[in-house]
RNA sequence: GCCCAGGUGGCGGAAUUGGUAGACGCGCACGACUCAAACUCGUGUUCCCCUGGAGUGCGGGUUCGAUUCCCGCCCUGGGCACCA
């Protein structure tokens, strides 16, 4: 106790109030959470404000430094909003189904329920330590059923839509029905797959069965055979935007192409809306970007080449060059196209056979890594040119994919150059019909030129001889306009157990949703987490999996994106148990304001939840079509990696300067063995891992100097920062103080602790100037500090400018540590510009000013304009641009005084020496410049 | 190859509509306080051939004036890619 108050005396200066971070910060988090303080009002008056962060995965690694960045700069536009009167709904939940946890119970046998369940507690109190006002009370995770079952209950809307062409929205499959009983599929204009084909007499005939299986083509959810992204080592099939360079995105591990029967949402039918909505959102260009190459919208035209062999049948191509139907030497089709068997005559066959074996073994992988060699086969036989008759070879080749178009394409290799270099390989035949090429060197493929060799579209430009080949395709019935967009569908079903499972059973092998009485559909026991002996997925091993009425279930799972398609609509309402959320919260709260989170999610997460959205609100679900109206991407923040530099071949390891006199390996070390001169700590290196236990160094007792570089922060790279650590050296106002400090939220930029001491000097600063408090009116200039400050944080909670609010904040108190009082009011006012930053020290300030409620609701400071103004205006001088010195003047000063006061300026001579002053600009306001020459 | 974003001191970055380039912070240097250390405070810090000159990736242009606008190029990061 003596030993205390001697240490406290023994301080230089007595503060009467002691910065110490790790108490504010348990203090105020139990009081946040002991109050409620942040639990969103429904119903309220207030107007709303919806501000989301990207849920996490929760990850058996834990959070780095680089997670928080997003949610700390959604939390200061909640807790700002919260200021301006506000009602804020800032939720945080988990997204708990995946990959990471199941590949675990495969090993160990646990449940992945359980490590999901410790995992987020873990990265519960990492959140609790950053000081977020998230309402926890409207916590969702996505593996509990009273979750899951709303999202079953979508996946049964979905089976029952269909997408009306006509309408151009998603209408109940009733309305598609009502059309099959009157005139079955003709006319019929409904986004599908394949060819269903029936008359009204058909469908009046037709059994379940067969009723099911023609509808099964339009249903927004449902089965098809289709050649899929299999993924051997996760036992499990892949959507479009998990396969990245053809490994799978978790895990990395080798894709193949592989025809299977699956379930599938037909986004395809939303690709036209899913690109024009996107003009009317707040995004970043470069994401918009992303989604608008995802969708891939090509305009051109179907045409059917007759084929002299199969009379019955055609060969449909599409083409975005209709233009130069009198260029085509020959037709390639896909190797799995349906039609290729019957194509194939006797002499071709060994070949052909040869080549599709050869193509259906290349994984997608290989196939990429591999665009340049050539290969192919040829059919044998023939398609009619629409135009001319003249017989043209078919072959057959992987270059053409059978999930885009037709699977078939019209060769022009004049004008294509993977045709070009075809034909060159195979020494086929070309015609140019687009002038001002040279064939010689390569092909034309710019769409601009005049056409030649091509009867009746001669002489025209490009672009009209598109339209007019079209029109003359569309007048003799040999195809038509169409456009043709990269977007595919999204296969749904997983062969996994961590998942919802799909509330789907079959009778007599017909697929039906089950009874909404009957959700949710709960994931079963099993004995284990693998596929059965038979293949079968996980779900099978359930003792019985079966429903109600004794019918076998459906056994795969929802992919990982299936519930964060829609979770932002739960925490509107997340208890709810009659529906998703019911309809008043949905109307009070709206769409999103503001969705903080990574650019990664630009083609999976945020274009399916923009597809569930749209659906949701085609069936009067949801009151609007777009979830997110404006999208921030946070950068990443990268590590500063330690390599130590070791001999080849020895155990001796050198320091980064004397590295280049050796042949030297560079080793990751772990950061944390790393002090801030960049040395080693060679005692800790050596206990790190085994294989560093024998280490020497030269010199021997150090010091040894690291090489920092910049990487992406990994576990890999040994080069993460915890932010608990953080938190517990410097508080969690200093973490988040830095973290926007350290540049522009959409920025990436690298994480260097030794930065921290700028902001924890600026919280003591902060804390320090309650020693200048009095009760008394506050003086002119400290107000003028205030209103500069407020006015700057205003507009910078706008544009997202965190980092410039920060050293606005700098700014600020460095003046006002120069002035002798403070009065209370202006203390109490800055705390609430303080609060959204650092809430901690913002509510320890506020209380010792004498409040007893939170600051999180404290009404914003009002800006007075008025004390903006100064009365004295600087301007500066230039000649010829080149600012050379200062005048000031009263503020208001005219121009033509502010220009004789320059001309007559004693420094004026001297710079204009023996030239003449042309002219004299002043900006009013601004600056003053004098042309001299 | 096509598309998008970006390039400013030793470092992170600032400059809101074309108007003082380098705010704020780190680092560094010097000084004060201290028995000492930490903390804290103060001063300086774009570069150079320093009464001046150059300078925002490079080369041009528009302008009284360009980090900001226009044209051409280079580099970095991201997206798409036998998509017909």
């Amino acid at each position: 106790m003596l030993k205390a108050l001697l240490n406290l005396t023994s301080r230089r200066t007595f503060a009467l109030m002691e910065y110490r971070p790790a108490e504010l910060d348990a203090k105020w988090q139990h009081y946040w959470r002991e109050k409620q303080t942040f639990s969103a009002d429904f119903p309220s008056d207030k107007p709303k404000f919806y501000v989301l962060d990207m849920f996490p995965y929760p990850s058996g690694a834990g959070l780095h430094v680089g997670h928080p960045l997003g949610y700390i700069a959604s939390d200061i536009v909640a807790r700002f909003k919260r200021h301006q009167g506000f009602n804020v709904l800032h939720p945080m939940g988990y997204d708990a189904f995946g990959l990471p946890a199941e590949q675990y119970a495969i090993q160990t046998g646990q449940h992945p329920e359980r490590t999901t369940e410790k995992n987020i507690e873990r990265y519960r109190e990492q959140l609790d330590r950053i000081g977020f006002s998230f309402d926890w009370s409207r916590e969702v995770r996505t593996c509990r059923s009273d979750y899951y079952h709303w999202t079953q209950w979508i996946f049964i809307q979905l089976f029952h839509s269909w997408f009306n062409e006509e309408s151009q929205k998603a209408e109940p499959i009733s309305t598609l029905e009502e059309q099959l009983a009157a005139h079955g599929t003709a006319g019929v204009r409904g986004s599908h797959h394949g060819e269903p084909l029936c008359s009204a007499s058909d469908w009046a005939a037709f059994g379940p069965g067969e009723r099911e299986a023609l509808l099964q083509h339009y249903r927004l959810a449902f089965r098809s055979e289709s050649v899929v992204n299999w993924c051997p080592a996760l036992g499990t099939v892949l959507a479009n935007d998990e396969v990245i360079d053809g490994r799978s995105e978790r895990g990395g591990h080798p894709v193949v192409q592989k025809p299977m029967l699956q379930w599938s949402l037909r986004i395809s039918a939303y690709a036209e809306r899913l690109l024009i909505g996107l003009d009317g959102l707040d995004w970043s260009d470069s994401i918009k970007e992303t989604q608008r190459n995802w969708i891939g919208r090509s305009q051109g035209a179907r045409v059917r080449f007759e084929l002299p062999d199969l009379p019955e049948t055609s060969l449909e191509i599409f083409t975005t060059r209709p233009d130069t139907l009198y260029g085509v030497t020959f037709m390639v089709v896909a190797p799995e196209h349906p039609f290729l068997d019957a194509l194939t005559t006797q002499d071709q066959k060994s070949e052909v056979t040869a080549y599709q074996e050869m193509a259906s073994r290349r994984s997608e992988r290989e196939r990429q890594a591999d665009t340049k060699s050539i290969s192919g086969a040829f059919t044998g036989s023939y398609a009619r040119h629409p135009f001319s008759g003249a017989l043209i070879p078919i072959w057959t080749s992987d270059y053409v994919l059978m999930g885009y178009g037709t699977g078939a394409i019209m060769a022009v290799p004049a004008h294509d150059s993977r045709d070009y270099a075809f034909a060159r390989h195979f020494d086929l035949p070309m015609v140019e019909v687009v002038g001002g090429g040279d064939l010689q060197v390569s092909s034309h493929d710019a769409k601009e030129g005049q056409l030649i060799n091509s009867d009746f579209l001669n002489g025209l430009d490009v672009k009209d001889a598109i339209d007019r080949a079209i029109q003359e395709v569309e007048s003799r019935g040999l195809g038509e306009r169409r456009i043709q967009y990269r977007l595919r569908d999204a296969v749904f079903g997983r062969q996994r157990y961590w998942g919802e499972p799909i509330p789907v059973h079959y009778r007599n092998g017909i697929p039906e949703t089950l009874p909404e009485s009957e959700l949710p559909l709960i994931l079963p026991v099993v004995d284990a987490y693998l596929p059965t002996e038979d293949g079968e997925p996980p779900l099978a091993r359930a003792a019985t999996w079966e429903s109600r009425e004794g019918l076998p279930l459906e056994t795969t799972t929802m992919p990982g994106w299936a519930a964060s398609s829609w979770y932002f609509l739960r925490y509107m309402d997340p208890k709810n148990d009659q529906s998703f959320a019911r309809r008043e919260a949905l109307d009070y709260w709206g769409q999103v304001d503001l969705y903080v989170g990574g650019s990664e999610h630009g083609t999976g997460h945020l274009l399916y939840a923009r597809f569930w959205g749209q659906f949701l609100f085609d069936r009067g679900l949801i009151p609007f079509a777009e979830p997110f109206q404006k999208l921030v991407n946070q950068g990443m923040i990268q590590g500063l990696s330690a390599f130590v530099h070791r001999v080849e071949g020895s155990q001796t390891y050198v320091s980064a300067e004397a590295a280049d006199q050796h042949a030297c390996q560079a080793i990751h070390v772990d950061v944390s063995l790393v002090n801030e001169k960049d040395e080693l700590n060679l005692d800790a290196f050596r206990q790190w891992m085994p294989a560093y236990a024998q280490a020497e160094f030269d010199p021997p007792q150090g010091p040894i100097k690291v090489r920092r570089e910049v990487e992406k922060m990994s576990k890999t790279k040994h080069n993460v920062i915890n932010p608990d650590s953080i938190c517990e050296l410097h508080g969690a106002d200093a973490l988040r103080l830095y973290e926007m400090f350290l540049g522009p939220l959409e920025q990436s930029k690298p994480w260097d602790t030794n930065g921290l001491s700028g902001v924890t000097g600026f919280l003591r600063k902060v804390s320090r100037l309650m020693d200048k408090r009095h009760a008394g009116a506050a003086s002119k200039e400290e107000l003028k500090t205030l209103h500069k400050l407020i006015d700057k944080i205003q507009r910078d909670m706008e544009s997202l400018s965190f980092n410039t609010s920060v050293s606005a904040m700098m700014i600020a108190v460095n003046e006002w540590g120069a002035m002798s009082h403070l009065a209370d009011q202006t203390l109490a006012d800055f705390a609430v510009l303080l609060s959204p930053s650092a809430p901690h020290l913002a509510e320890e300030l506020w209380n010792q000013l004498g409040h007893s409620e939170s600051i999180a609701y404290a009404p914003f400071p009002v800006l007075d304009p008025a004390l903006l103004i100064e009365d004295h205006q600087q301007y500066p001088v230039q000649f010829n641009g080149k600012t050379r010195f200062m005048v000031e003047v009263p503020q208001g000063t005219p121009a033509a005084e502010v220009e004789a006061l320059v001309r007559g300026h004693e420094k004026t001579a001297g710079y204009v020496e023996d030239k003449q002053i042309r002219k004299v600009i002043v900006v009013p306001g601004r600056i003053v410049n004098v042309v001299i020459g």
